[in-house]
DNA sequence: AACTATTTATAAGA
DNA sequence: TTCTTATAAATAGTT
């Protein structure tokens, strides 16, 4: 929606790019403030420069979508700078260091005040409230949730190995064939040894290219 | 961008709700997949409607928001330990403060893992990993007992709210049956006063012992 | 689930 | 940068 027609792909120059981000980045926390006052839902969304700066929108303060984004968040952050604190023994200033405890306050920050909310379930010393029961029902909401993503992902590793468990038998089977080709060659007097060791080489590559979906 | 310029408020109107959600929650992913392939940036967003059900967009590959519920998953496992860490009022000694850092390194730790397991999964080509796999099924487990522990509490909650209703439905029929038999008693010329008001200690004394059902 | 009249977002230009 | 404007894109109401 512009002069002209976008195509969806890396902007190459650089200040058009940036420029894109910046007007782009606001109109989706715009879209996302529409469809969460509009729709009466929670939204959320996180967006990270290249140079690792962090623009977050969240649709409430106190909600557990915050909660959730804010991990996600810091989870985000960490993975894109890897050096920071991902491999702690390659820190070397105080600075990084700061850093790093800057982000794990946050982190802590933020999660007290989901504790804080469990714990105000548990102690439910105030009138009989229904807000317990609730919460209660939520977070088993997004218990479901999240063993249901788990669940997903675990069956999708468990399809990866089986289809690599067939490949291998595939791959074995084959050289099966071939061996026993093999044989009726030596036995009809053809064959060497060069061709033979060969296919042991053949053989042994394939096992190494299968096997670490037996081992690992 | 319509028929007519709308006001950005909940809409009233439920149907045009869940209309304009569903529009709006897919144009929201869109612009985001935009924002993140134009500018070259990372992009998340999740909008979770109201009866619960979780909308995600992420930029990567992998999905991300799975390492997110790990976190979530983590969370729940430091909320079980309240003492350790997610009381920082009460830290007072370098000890506590180390003992956060070892639940922080802790956490970092479970990340990277699980960082480090969705990569390798990206990377097909190289060795798959049991590990991985292990990894999900740890996961799956915890997750399963966060859940676990969070119906318990519920029904417990449940429980307890029921058991306190007996009661006082217990007490209501008692007291029913006092006043009946007072009433009788008032009509046949008995009864008095201090009967009375003693009557009345009793019934509020049982009221008071019931409370704590409603309560905790 | 399509259609279309409008509004909204934004690419390029100033 | 920021504003302007021509145009593309999204979508509210309709069918």
């Amino acid at each position: 929606m512009g002069r002209r027609k976008l195509e969806i792909k890396r902007i190459q120059n650089k200040s058009s790019r940036l420029v894109a981000f910046s007007k782009r980045r606001s109109g989706l926390f715009k879209k996302a403030r529409h469809l969460s006052v509009l729709c009466d839902v929670d939204v959320a969304a996180v967006v990270i420069s290249d140079s690792g700066k962090v623009y977050e929108f969240s649709s409430g303060d106190t909600n557990s979508l915050t909660i959730y984004f804010s991990y996600f968040n810091v989870g985000l952050i960490l993975s894109r700078h890897p050096n920071s604190w991902l491999q702690p023994e390659e820190q070397t200033t105080q600075e990084e260091a700061c850093k790093n405890m800057g982000l794990f306050s946050n982190l802590c920050t933020r999660f007290r005040t989901c504790k804080q909310l469990l714990e105000s379930v548990k102690r439910v010393d105030e009138e009989p409230d229904e807000v317990s029961l609730t919460d209660m029902a939520d977070l088993e909401q997004e218990l479901t949730h999240a063993l249901m993503h788990t669940r997903s992902r675990k069956t999708q590793l468990m399809m990866e190995r089986i289809s690599s468990f067939r490949e291998q038998e595939r791959i074995l089977t084959e050289k099966n064939e071939q061996l026993k080709h093999q044989k009726y060659e030596v036995h009809d007097g053809g064959g060497d040894f060069a061709n033979n060791h060969n296919n042991y080489q053949s053989s042994n590559t394939n096992q190494l290219l299968t096997l670490p979906l037996f081992k690992e």
